[in-house]
DNA sequence: CTGTTAGCGCGTTCAT
DNA sequence: ATGAACGCGCTAACAG
């Protein structure tokens, strides 16, 4: 690759003029400026970005880790954010990890110059991060100062809102730790329990089951005496392993048992649309450019995010 | 952050110390290492690489052009490819384009010492690319220098044989040049017949088809004067859009039509698993990671990847 | 064993 | 208008 002096030289100008034309252009001859860039031309002369980073302090990428547990999703929010990063002249540095100490060692290989600024996405453990320029989505830290969370308790209030209108009055929650975050998802549940006069049933809700198939299995087993007619899960995976579990005990669905998902939905062809909450990939990525952008005016906060209702 | 100015004088040495100890940590007195040790704790210190970057020339940045049309795929292939490269302490710069044009400005952006390599993957148009480290995965130049693909013809074989044994003679296929490399796929299912002793049919073939729901449709309204009992589709998603049209049509999948995906199944519960060839994402990112090795000692070439046949 | 010097490629003074 | 010089943070070569 062919360097700034190797320009300078074939023009027979100096540095300083080639980089004057390449950026300002503002105050050159005409004729230099002309022999620049046609020794730019021949030499396919592209500044190097490293040098230019090395100076101006900042790189231009952004790292993205990806802390998801259930790594078999959709490539959809990745592409959200990279299309709002290029958008914006940044780039995106992917990693995954799963765990804390992963999460922490990304972060350390990544903020020694290499990124401007770090992008947590859904941790389900707790995470203290030293670091400033660290933004966390969709994490556990419901508080922390650089957060943008997903309302998880308005998904979870909109689900039972709708399915109580919907008749059903006996609604089970499936909601492990490591899929969502439980106290949200249960202030939701609560509150539209509540607002509904409907009592409040510690059967239907599992939170800590290390499997949500053995927690399933515990409702049907007990079907007898705990009755449920509508089902909550953490995402559409989790809905289509219960569904086709449910139908195997021939349990119909949504005849005899509604599956709401409370975080999106795959719609593929072959798969039946199940009502759900959906989260706008592409909101997400908007918002977390400006606040990458806010940052540079040193404005942080937190954010929250609330998904669409999906009715099928 | 830091730099090795503050160490050096923290330590009270100099500059070159530092970067010895931090390196190689030979030939420096016990004394003066302790020295370094406790200002890089208490300084929290880490090298900058960049700097590090601009004086080795190369950052350790792999660009991963994703020209895949069929955006919505699962993570699996970034996630192995990540891996594989962050345990050769290599980064993966992320980016999607679609169009000739998106990722050749792609191109441009992450070749200006940004990436030491770039990786373009299921590019589904010519591309001629005027750079050195660049591998093309998956794409459409089937005799380009540094390419690693997929044996399409070799699937589209095993799939055939694999139709033909189960009884199925009358194999559609439909295969978009957006989604699949049309002439791999024809000459693996041409040989497929031939060695079967069986006749090719052109009515039978839609590769030029704008969409796979009008050629599957023209099939379907021929079905009078064109038998068909099994469909070769590029992937799953496109088969799982069939089975749900053939399914409208009265047509048992598979038991009148057998529904074959050339590329990969979803794996995802409540979707009947369908025959398929399964190309191992693991096997490609390991592939590509020796290929990007192999560059250092300049050694290159082209290399093909064979997909395991998945039968339900 | 360690400090000094030079230079990676670039942008930005400060002179001229 | 433009060239020389400096510095970004770091490592390598040389000298002591």
């Amino acid at each position: 690759m062919s360097t700034i002096n190797d320009v300078s030289r074939l023009a027979g100008v100096s540095k300083a003029t080639v980089s004057r034309v390449l950026s300002g252009s503002r105050g050159v001859k005409e004729a230099s400026r002309a022999a620049v860039l046609q020794a730019v031309e021949t030499l396919n002369y592209r500044p190097n970005v490293i040098a230019q980073s090395l100076l101006s302090q900042s790189t231009g990428c952004i790292g993205v880790i990806c802390a998801q547990e259930n790594i078999n999703q959709t490539t959809g929010y990745l592409y959200a954010l990279e299309k709002h990063l290029s958008q914006h002249q940044k780039h995106l540095l992917l990693r995954f990890a799963s765990g804390k100490a992963e999460v922490m060692h990304a972060l350390e290989e990544l903020t020694c110059g290499l990124c401007d600024d770090v992008l947590i996405i859904g941790a389900r453990f707790p995470l203290d991060i030293p670091y400033e320029n660290v933004i966390l989505v969709d994490c556990l830290e419901f508080d922390a100062a650089n957060s943008i969370q997903f309302d998880h308790a308005f998904a979870a209030e909109t689900a039972c809102n709708y399915l109580i209108k919907q008749g059903r009055r006996q609604i089970a929650l499936i909601a492990p730790e490591t899929s969502c975050p439980v106290e949200q998802v249960l202030l939701g549940y609560k509150r539209a329990l509540e607002n509904n006069f409907l009592p409040f049933n510690r059967n239907l809700i599992f939170m800590d089951a290390t499997s949500s198939s053995v927690a399933l299995q515990v409702l049907l087993n007990n079907s007898t005496t705990v009755n449920f007619n509508a089902l909550l899960v953490a995402d559409e995976q989790e809905a289509q392993r219960v569904i086709t579990q449910l139908q195997a005990f021939n349990k119909s669905v949504p005849g005899d048992i509604m599956v709401f998902s409370l975080a999106g939905t795959l719609h593929l062809p072959g798969i039946p649309t199940i009502p759900a909450i959906e989260y706008s990939m592409d909101a997400m990525a908007a918002r977390i450019v400006s606040r990458l952008n806010e940052k540079t005016e040193s404005v942080a906060g937190s954010s929250v995010l609330r998904g669409d209702l999906i009715i099928p």
